[in-house]
RNA sequence: GGAGAGAUGGCAGAGUGGUCGAAUGCGGCGGUCUUGAAAACCGUUGACCUCUUACGGGGUCCGGGGGUUCGAAUCCCUCUCUCUCCGCCA
């Protein structure tokens, strides 16, 4: 969430900024700073009641010492009045603060400076392409005929045990799946990323701590007997490893990489490319997440944007980079890139990966800070990025990579399959 | 799932209901000594909120929440987590 500090120190900013993002917040924001004050003038007048109250039990415990407890009656009336009007002045700062805290957490990010107050995905930024877009077939399949011809991916067999949204992957199908995860997992290794197992379910905290509560409850699945969340990616727990963290300059830039499976309702988007392997309920994802200094975030955040696009360069992929626009920027991030690659089958680009930067938005919620060289405290930086996910991945190297005689495997991925072609 | 024990500062570990934000040790930081380092010695070392231009105050926090009391790290209730034993089991 945003800190009250930054809305503080320039209101009129956050309000422009939020305007990008589509979000009228003048009355919230100045509702925040009436709170704030009437908030603190509250705790003022019970910080000095509580003040009076210490002295008093102090006097007591003296008079008590002393063995004159008959001279302390006086002293505990007084005490019990003190406390009959604290009571009543607790109560209201707690209510106080309760109220600027849901309005606090209700408000989205502020976007960086630079993002454009777009409205959807056509109103996204190209920033770059790579090269042509190749269609070596006069009619490409899609995935989902060419996982038909040669096995790969049953999506009728998932709907039976499960449901839609839950394929099956079988054979060279498996093996692909199986070999892309370890490709991403050492490509991230020998980019000096630390290689994290998280746990597939998590608590209410966390999924508060990055976000996804209490804004997106309704994508993630909920184990109401056990109150946990299965995670809709490995950037929730993987992030709230450092939550109520003071990490050392030292420690800086964290840098994480989980393959997990991510589990997400997609509830509201039926029937919205949702053939194949486009959307799914269960997918496998490799997610990089970095923890930086505020001053390094936004080289990191390129410098990662490097990396997922030289993971496409590997896989041989035509792919372009999309800066979002205010509208389609999520409700945490403050400035994202979306990785897509081309897939010839369905004559479509699909989103492989999304690289964000949260800025303090995320820290200030999991309350993960750093201390500097001089001491001080602040919130660090949190970023994260898919590294990449599957199923379109997948897809793309199926569409774009079939021939008349089967699907040719990218070089950079043999060692991992044991295969070169499909059949 | 059943029975028991526990949760204190970066870590380890004391703590009688009263001046305890908390002994002590380790670690960290600064200094003395040294050509330099180690050792030794001395000092220092939590987070958050808030008042004040400042100097400097006040408040909260001993797993979370609630209660008893003039006063709770210490007593009571409750939840969570950890450990030990038993049961079940990949």
């Amino acid at each position: 969430m945003i800190t009250l500090s930054q809305i503080r120190e320039n209101p009129e900013q956050v309000i422009q900024r939020l305007a990008i993002k589509h979000i009228d917040a003048i009355a919230t924001i100045h509702q925040i700073l009436d709170l704030d004050d009437r908030k603190k003038t509250a705790q003022k007048k019970l910080d000095d009641n509580l003040s009076q109250s210490n002295a008093i039990a102090k006097e007591i415990g003296i008079i008590f010492k002393q063995g004159k407890a008959a001279d302390a009656d006086l002293l505990k009336e007084k005490s019990a009045n003190l406390k009959n009007v604290a009571k009543e002045l607790s109560s209201e700062f707690d209510r106080l603060k309760e109220e600027l805290d849901a309005l606090l957490v209700a408000l989205p990010n502020v976007p960086h400076s630079s993002i454009k107050p777009g409205r959807t995905a056509e109103d996204n930024e190209i920033i770059r392409s790579s090269g042509e877009v190749f269609t070596k077939e006069a009619a490409p399949l899609p995935h989902w005929d060419l996982s038909a011809r040669y096995d790969l991916i049953d999506f009728g067999l998932g709907s039976k045990i499960t449901g839609a949204g839950f394929p099956v992957y079988k054979k060279q199908g498996a093996r692909l799946q199986r070999a892309l995860i370890n490709f991403f997992l050492d490509q991230a290794l020998a980019a000096g990323y630390q290689e994290i197992q998280p746990p597939y379910l998590v608590n209410e905290a966390s999924a508060f701590g990055t976000g996804q509560l209490p804004d997106k409850d309704a994508q993630m699945y909920y184990v109401q007997l056990d109150d946990l969340y299965l995670i809709p990616t490995a950037e929730v727990p993987v992030t709230n490893l450092y939550r109520d963290q003071i990490l050392k300059v030292d420690d800086l830039p964290v840098k994480n990489v989980a393959y997990s499976a991510c589990f997400r309702r997609e509830a509201g988007s039926y029937g919205k490319d949702v053939r194949g392997l486009n959307r799914l309920h269960q997918f496998d994802k490799v997610e990089i997440v970095q923890i930086t200094r505020p001053e390094y975030s936004y080289r990191t955040l390129e410098e990662m944007v490097q990396y997922v696009t030289g993971l496409l360069e590997k896989l041989e992929l035509p792919y372009r980079v999309v800066k979002l626009c205010g509208g389609d920027i999520s409700f945490a991030s403050a400035m994202t890139y979306d990785m897509e690659v081309f897939a010839a089958g369905q004559q479509k680009w699909l989103e492989v990966s999304s690289v964000s930067n949260f800025e303090t938005f995320q820290s200030n919620r999991m309350k993960l800070r750093f201390k500097d060289e001089t001491g001080k405290t602040a919130l660090a930086h949190t970023l994260n990025g898919s590294a990449l996910a599957l199923p379109r991945i997948v897809a793309a190297l199926l569409e774009d990579n079939q021939t008349a005689e089967g699907i040719r495997i990218p070089a950079a991925l043999i060692p991992f399959t044991g295969f070169d072609f499909i059949k």
